[in-house]
DNA sequence: AGCCAATTTGCAATCGGTTGCAATAACTAT
DNA sequence: ATAGTTATTGCAACCGATTGCAAATTGGCT
């Protein structure tokens, strides 16, 4: 059905080592046979089999994106971005669905079966032993929005957890609040650890500023809601810093219904920056994740380790920007003189 | 590196075709030689190479997945039931990101070159004339969330757009609003085109009810916001059917702004009910789209062109279902005797 | 034990390409 | 012209698997 080599060698009456020739740049052949085997190609609508080169070549331009994050509206844009920064190296990703999945081992063996070329893990949530098992099964890898250290196991590029959890803790005390909280993810987590202790260690610069902390079951509006709920039941503070945008919507929809008006009685401020946050009658203050540079950034790792295999991980992180919107007052403004 | 066939064999001490038909369920082996081979192929660490393979049985379990729309929360949402659906039928999606194409040409030779075995098409404004490229090029497709005809060119599976148009209408009249309006997504679009159609033909049942229309740039929160805007600087219906969930939350941030209370003063109704639609402070009303039914329906249509190539295209068409929430008014209870 | 049929196994060709090597062609300089 | 290079081309083996066919094994039955 498909036009194969052979088909467009018999065509133009050369050697099936010439048409592959021609369609590798680099190769040595001649300008008159190029455009005869073009011309050839082109009556027949012939393009190269990718998978069947891979067999030689041991390339298959196939990367492997693995994430267990499909339910928070940011993955959207990271996967519009990913699909697109891949799409424009030549390489095409197979997604790969880690939701409920536990075993390392079964995603290794399935990447393997498709002998992807790398594997960008985006994910904030997956056990590191995912990076690891890949790397470890020799497939280069790198780890998106993954916790950065300064020994790390595989590529990793994100942002630093700890200062995201001081630079909120900055936000809260220049606008004046005096009893702040932590809403984190789920307290497993590295990610909210990192976070707290940041938020915890600028607060001990603070020792006038009362501080509490709590942890939602799962990044979703439900549990941020919930929480948020147990809260305000109890004695609450004047401003939480919550795990992520999701959870800062549920908290902030909370709030809302116990008719506390935002920022005045309860400031919020999320993390990621995504687009819903800034949507006006959510007009959420968070602090932005640069996903672009990260997703940008990964890119270039993972092309890297494709041109040099045995490349040393590296760690690469972001700095984070707090976005200036509703939900938490303004900063006092200097007084005039 | 990798261990291959061979390696197993000669570990094994048989042909390489024992080992190869160990691994293909229904061959032809003896229980001994199977457990021989696997034995050796565990020591060794192998899995058979899916795409080598893929040469001879002419079968990549490679599935193209595409989209073009990466900026409506609901596709993350489809793309989770995708993947999972597809894993599931030990397929594998290779996710192709078609925002900004419109050569269909391009596509057919980027999923050709993967050889792919089947395409679905996960998009409800993705031109027909991709989905029939791929059919042209012999390639099994589906079109989720197309347009539904009765004269299929390729399997389509959704929703009736003149039915959802339909329900909307009779949503708003049976909730006593007397000015109805249509506020939909590009005018150019067919499912704009076929809802709008239907949210008429059920008006003009009611000829003492008046409606209006207009179109919104696109299907985003800040042409939903505009186009509402511009609609309430001018006379304004008491009720609108916005083209989907997006626009429609769009629309009430531009609402609110102008301190209108919804339900009271305006209503809204959206189409798609995705998960943000239900966040309590959205609280949405919505016509559902049955999007677990659209997906497993799609898969359930590729899985059978795969066995059956000739398999003559088909319409698949769910019901929507209206989800009350607070943006409507409710139905008036009828009076008691 | 002997014969025939049914299973099981291995050989070798094949899928669609790539690539090292040797043969040929095209230049270059004398 | 001629020898010496250099650039092109084709042959044939190979990548990692599958599969038709024939050979070898097994088993059943007399």
């Amino acid at each position: 059905m498909v036009p194969t080599l052979k088909d467009v060698a018999e065509r133009a009456g050369v050697s099936r080592s010439a048409v592959s020739r021609a369609f590798t740049d680099g190769a040595s052949v001649s300008a008159k046979m190029r455009k005869r085997v073009e011309k050839a190609a082109s009556e027949l609508g012939f393009s190269p089999n990718v998978l069947a080169s891979s067999l030689t070549t041991g390339r298959t331009k196939l990367i492997g994106l693995v994430s267990n994050n499909f339910h928070n509206p940011i993955f959207l844009e990271v996967f519009d971005l990913f699909t697109r920064a891949l799409q424009d190296q030549g390489l095409r990703p197979l997604l790969v669905n880690l939701t409920d999945e536990t075993d390392p081992a079964n995603s290794v063996r399935m990447l393997r079966q498709y002998s992807v070329d790398g594997v960008v893990v985006a994910s904030s949530t997956l056990p590191p032993a995912f990076g690891k098992a890949f790397r470890d099964a020799g497939v280069p890898v790198v780890h998106a929005f993954g916790r950065v250290t300064s020994a790390p196991e595989v590529h990793v590029v994100g942002i630093d957890n700890i200062d995201a959890g001081r630079l909120a803790a900055q936000s809260l005390i220049a606008r004046g609040y005096q009893r702040v909280g932590f809403m984190g993810g789920p307290e497993v987590a590295t990610s909210t650890q990192d976070r707290l202790k940041g938020f915890l260690q600028e607060l001990a610069l603070h020792p006038q500023i009362r501080a509490s902390q709590s942890f939602a079951r799962t990044y979703s509006f439900e549990a941020g809601r919930e929480e948020m709920q147990d809260l305000l039941s109890r004695a609450h503070a004047e401003a939480y810093f919550c795990g992520d945008d999701v959870l800062s919507i549920g908290a902030l929809s909370a709030i809302q219904d116990r008719r506390l008006s935002v920022p005045d009685d309860i400031g919020i401020i999320g993390l990621n920056d995504m687009e819903i946050a800034g949507w006006h009658n959510i007009n959420l203050t968070t602090i932005r994740q640069p996903i672009k540079e990260i997703v940008t950034s990964s890119i270039e790792l993972i092309t890297a380790m494709l041109r040099e295999p045995a490349r040393l991980p590296e760690a690469r992180i972001f700095a984070c920007q707090i976005v200036e919107r509703g939900t938490l007052r303004p900063l006092p403004t200097t007084a005039a003189p």
